[in-house]
DNA sequence: TACCTGTGCTAAATCGATTTTTCAAATTAA
DNA sequence: TTAATTTGAAAAATCGATTTAGCACAGGTA
């Protein structure tokens, strides 16, 4: 059970290994090689089963036809929708692909880089995460296929494809204006990426188109480097202190997720008591009676897109990006909770 | 910004490549190279930034340190609790891993497994599905290191760890008959699978064990495929058709999550109306009020296992595995829904 | 007849490492 | 003093492919 190799092929139809490699890759016209020969050689690698050594190939060609998959969270919800995606498209184009989880590890980030270099994949994405600036820069630099998903750093000058964040609120916020609630409170983060920001700049612009005043407490930062039980805690104190409030925007799923634990234990009703919208589906929002209201993000198109531009970088001669920045409208899901 | 080689270093430490390589590789000792060459080449190494071609390494050494991970659903749960563990031990170990799904699709097992051969890993991680046994036993045939994961297959002789299936089950019917409950159904679906007919047996023989009468008309076999729909649907027609039902045991956390939906469609309270147990654990049941008692899986003590497991068949020396099959034991987790 | 030209394929170089073989110089043994 | 051994490192083979250069041979041309 030895592995077969060019060579064997070659001896096998009786011809030099060049020959056999000519005719494998389709150039068998262009180095005349006979079609009588080509056929006898194909027919030969057929039915021995051949097949390339990768490394082989690898190293001949410096491609190896892997790309590099960095999300913050291999457990998360984003990630879980996006890997099948990007899976399939990249294989598709003949890719396949190894995937890597910051893990929240802001210092993981610029070593997984460093790691995935070595390790010599032919292209980048990558889901931006605080301390990674840097090795995003360096890639830049190095002129590295790369896009960015889901946010970008402004200031570096890399291709992204995310959601847009701002409209996506929008949405949500008139949504929920439209129902005549005026006391709508917004819970985010204290991460300082785009999209949270852009989440928030469409919560304070669209209250403001609607003259409802915006007040400073009723807008939550949460701190990402805590224990979810010490969120939950703050988020409970936050809704028992402004009772009056009648609506809560969650800026990511993971927040509300913490936040359908607060209001239950507070024994608070959804809608009645309050009304729920949270960016960013998830299993649960659809399950959790009576079902919340969201604005969900075009993971799979966010992919597609994103494997698109990636394979554009990758043919050489195709020149620059057309779309450098794609910005892919989220979709407003509307359940019990509004 | 070429890429430095090890010629490049032993041009600039004035030696040969094969010095260099024998001292990074730890084998300056055994081949008498001087500590003080040894020095001056670890040194231009260290500031030079140099990084071995890994393709180049792979191709010369016949070892590619990658693992191929082929689970169901890359965006199930069980895989999102498999994969970081996984990761961290297999880096741990030097090697990285590659992910593969079947998605649901019996035939892509099968090419999975010559895929991931094509590409040469060193060894597999498999959680088994049907449609894969040939390929599984090709595998076991190839002596190629190997271990399943959540299930085997009868008649394979190929290493595996798993939950102790029927012990896990057995715990949460005795649960169930200590509150006094006597009429439970137990929903499975018709996969032939190993950990479902452990499943299955667990519950009937529990049951017998308590002298509680096992009623086919409780057991409740979902067609595996279908539209989650028509399962959906399927499974309120069974609720409504057995009212007297006290309580309603969940082989897989699919169904349970099923069942929650037809739950409370029906208007069932748990646990009052309808006490509900699930085999294997899922953020859905932790927060889904009144929370649902599961069995948990200790799927990180899996993913080290087989990890250990798999090292141990790497390491060519080690011989035999000392265990084959290892079934590690499931947590019982109480919620409000019991 | 001698000289090109095109055909059809083979030989050899190459990718970047590892590993085996070789070999001069230093040291020891006879 | 000469042969045998050891030392320290370089040279060369190798992994399995791709790719460039080369080489017979047939046919056409001057």
């Amino acid at each position: 059970m030895e592995r077969l190799t060019l060579k064997d092929v070659a001896k096998l139809a009786g011809v030099a290994p060049s020959t056999v490699s000519f005719v494998l890759n389709g150039k068998g016209k262009q180095m005349r090689i006979r079609d009588e020969v080509a056929q006898k050689i194909m027919q030969v690698a057929e039915k021995s089963g051949y097949e390339p050594h990768r490394m082989a190939v690898n190293l001949r060609t410096g491609q190896s036809k892997t790309l590099g998959l960095i999300v913050e969270s291999i457990s998360g919800s984003f990630f879980a929708s996006l890997a099948k995606t990007i899976e399939t498209e990249a294989e598709r184009n003949g890719y396949n692909v190894v995937y890597c989880s910051t893990e929240n590890n802001a210092q993981k980030g610029a070593e997984l880089i460093k790691m995935l270099g070595r390790q010599m994949v032919d292209g980048y994405l990558i889901t931006p995460a605080p301390g990674m600036e840097k090795g995003v820069q360096q890639l830049v630099q190095n002129q590295r296929p790369l896009v960015l998903m889901d946010s970008y750093f402004p200031g570096i000058k890399a291709p992204y494809v995310l959601t847009n964040n701002y409209d996506g609120v929008q949405q949500g916020i008139r949504q929920l204006v439209k129902k005549g609630l005026t006391k709508i409170a917004f819970v985010t983060v204290d991460l300082d990426l785009i999209q949270l920001t852009e989440r928030q700049r469409g919560y304070v612009n669209t209250l403001k188109e609607n003259k409802i005043a915006v007040k400073k407490k009723y807008i939550l930062q949460l701190k990402y480097h805590r224990q979810q039980s010490d969120s939950l805690r703050e988020l409970r104190s936050f809704l028992e202190e402004n009772p009056e409030l009648e609506a809560i925007f969650f800026a990511t799923n993971y927040l509300g997720i913490i936040g359908l634990e607060a209001i239950s234990q507070l024994g608070l009703k959804m809608p009645d008591d309050l009304a729920v919208m949270c960016f960013d589906d998830h299993d649960i929002f659809r399950l959790y009676p009576p079902g919340i209201s969201v604005i969900e993000q075009p993971i799979d198109n966010i992919a597609r897109t994103a494997i698109d531009m990636l394979m554009q970088q990758l043919d050489k001669g195709k020149g620059p990006l057309k779309k450098f920045a794609v910005e892919l409208p989220g979709r407003m899901i509307l359940r019990g909770s509004t």
